[in-house]
DNA sequence: GATGAATGAGTCTTCATTCAT
DNA sequence: GATGAATGAAGACTCATTCAT
């Protein structure tokens, strides 16, 4: 046992718990927006849902508004993470081109389609007009990198004469306007869930069109 | 008796008030909505824009929510009607058929991109959780039939041989993502108004792209 | 009958209704306030007490602090004119000096200790750390103008070679602070209701004393 | 070594260390109380004003209600010492008389006019109506007894024949209802602090009227 | 003994909605 | 039919006070 461990242990019992109760309000409050929207969601549903009285909330995270903000760039950060992480299994091999791809695009659409993930984007959306700049900060986070990232990816296989690119930023952002094809559209609010066999199909399309336009 | 009067008076002065009172009303909450959401918007901002008491409102349209209902759907029906008379540009003519899409893309473009456009896409999101029969009546009678009429377009085509497209429906879609590109993203929210020279560009690129997988 | 007041009692149901409302607020608002002071009365108690709904109370003056500002300042416009008309006994006559500046006394002492008086006095003090510009306006309106009116009547005497003034400002106050001598410490909190029959003797004796000072 | 030191010592610093606590304590709250008033001053301010942790406050004064208690009679205890000490300045000597009146006199306007003074006096009487008893017991230990001492020595010069006067706590009450004269409508609530200059001519005003009425 | 954390009660305020005119 | 006035319900936020450490 390491002396971290050790400190963490020993020291644990009221900083744990202090931890805990916050990641419970911060979880909790996930839940109830995604549930039901910001405006309708009250602190005491929020405490309820957390095990905690109200002003435990305000303790930990000030006001309805912060929690607000805390609860979206945390989920945020973690979904665009994973996002990121995708690109991993970016192709870098001209044999796999298309199955790489298209196990990018099925892992992207298992992103976009991750409860969270969704959470996250429809409240973004649905609160864009009461707090702008939050959108801006997770947009410039999250998909601005995404897209750059995967930009160069792009521009690297053109680069070796595997697909014929001029402008990578703009290739890339038509891959994925083609793997979510009307995703966004139909998803941002999740009112139902999306069916991921569905979505998977239309992804797989998408990738063909791609590589229709841009391949060889 | 002028004719102005006589215009007023067959009608009934009162019935031709009356329904003044009611566009009044209607209008000023789609401002309102838009400006402020609907949770914000108080039916006292709503009176005070429209020039009327708030009984009124209940008048005319009943409560709150059927007030939503209503200035979504009808304006809504205006935005979408406008959107399928796009395919009036429609190229039937190969010799045609890239800048007869562009105008199309352009054309689209201008409605995805219009004031009140934006404004009901923006409030279905936002209001998505809370009204989603609401955003599935407007996207079955709007977004649903243009795609349609889109592939029905696109299937001609591909019949006369100009174009290689054995999905109609997925190529429509596909159409479209690309003309809109990430525009959903962008605009969804309206805080900054889109700049529809840019988007312009994204749009051809998108006829470019579409037209190099399905083209000839 | 005239045409004003027929109008007042036609048109007056709704009219009637709803002054008396008001009315009926901030006296309540009045009593609250000086059994509990500011920070304590809470405006469920206002509104119990008026036989309002708490919104009506918003309806009519806005917010607690406004209720406030209004009730204080009403009630001391009220108060004050009643000690102003105090000087309408102040003796003109040589021969009644005594007896005379001895009424005016005691009607002083009276309006002094007059329920509503006490209250705002006390309240004004009490509050005068959170509504430093509401003291300043009342004292503004009130004393100091009766305190310019004394002063006047008292310069008038002395003219007439009836006193010996030689600063008639500074004779004023130093009769009102004999007149009332410790009734500014024993009443300001009016948590005792002063005794009348005592704070007259109280008062005799001060122009009794402001007599042998600058009489004849 | 000194037995204070001693005890001091032997007591423990921990014991030196919870009676500084204690006295931190208290005078934090009286600046936090003269600042924004008892309902207004929150044990968060004063917890913070004086560097310790809430609960200390409640180890050591129990309440907010006995905090302030203690933190009024504690403050005006020191400030009425002061007040009766000015009378050792009372002349004896008749060839004395105005100059040490009028010295008597500054000495009662500077202790009125002391920043502390002031804040307890504010504090007594902005809250008299929910701490009665405490505005009566730091009345009685203070002016009461003040009033008394005064009235004694007024009782002494008037029988030397100095003075005439019947009754000595009737004179005593007049004498500093002349001094202070507008002194207490004026700085009851210490908004803005007295000009003592100007508090000083109008001390001495009141002595030269209340020499004109009892002197000789 | 001192503290960080948690809480239950209570406050002001807003809003959608309904009468009486 | 249109309106001014009134209301019941609900929400964000604060605070004095108490445990567990």
């Amino acid at each position: 046992m390491s002396v971290g461990d050790t400190e963490k242990t020993t020291a644990a019992p009221s900083e744990r718990g202090r931890l805990d109760k916050r990641r419970a309000i911060v979880e909790a409050a996930l839940r109830v927006f995604a549930r039901v929207g910001y405006a309708q969601a009250s602190l005491d549903m929020i405490a309820a849902e957390a095990g905690v009285a109200k002003p435990t909330i305000y303790n930990h995270l000030g006001s309805k508004e912060n929690l607000f903000r805390h609860v979206m760039t945390e989920t945020a950060a973690r979904a665009n993470g994973k996002t990121l992480e995708v690109l991993d299994s970016f192709p870098n091999e001209v044999d796999r081109l298309r199955p790489g791809l298209e196990e990018v695009a099925h892992k992207l659409v298992a992103c976009y389609c991750d409860e969270q993930s969704q959470a996250v984007r429809r409240l973004l959306y649905a609160e864009a007009v009461r707090f702008p700049d939050l959108f801006d900060e997770v947009r410039a986070s999250g998909p601005d990198q995404f897209i750059e990232a995967l930009a160069g990816r792009l521009a690297r296989l053109a680069n070796a004469g595997h697909l014929r690119i001029e402008d990578p930023v703009r290739a890339a952002n038509q891959f994925i306007a083609l793997v979510y094809e009307e995703l966004p559209t139909l998803s941002t609010f999740g009112s139902r869930p999306l069916d991921p066999k569905e979505a998977d199909k239309v992804a797989v399309a998408g990738v063909d069109t791609f590589l229709r336009a841009f391949g060889e």
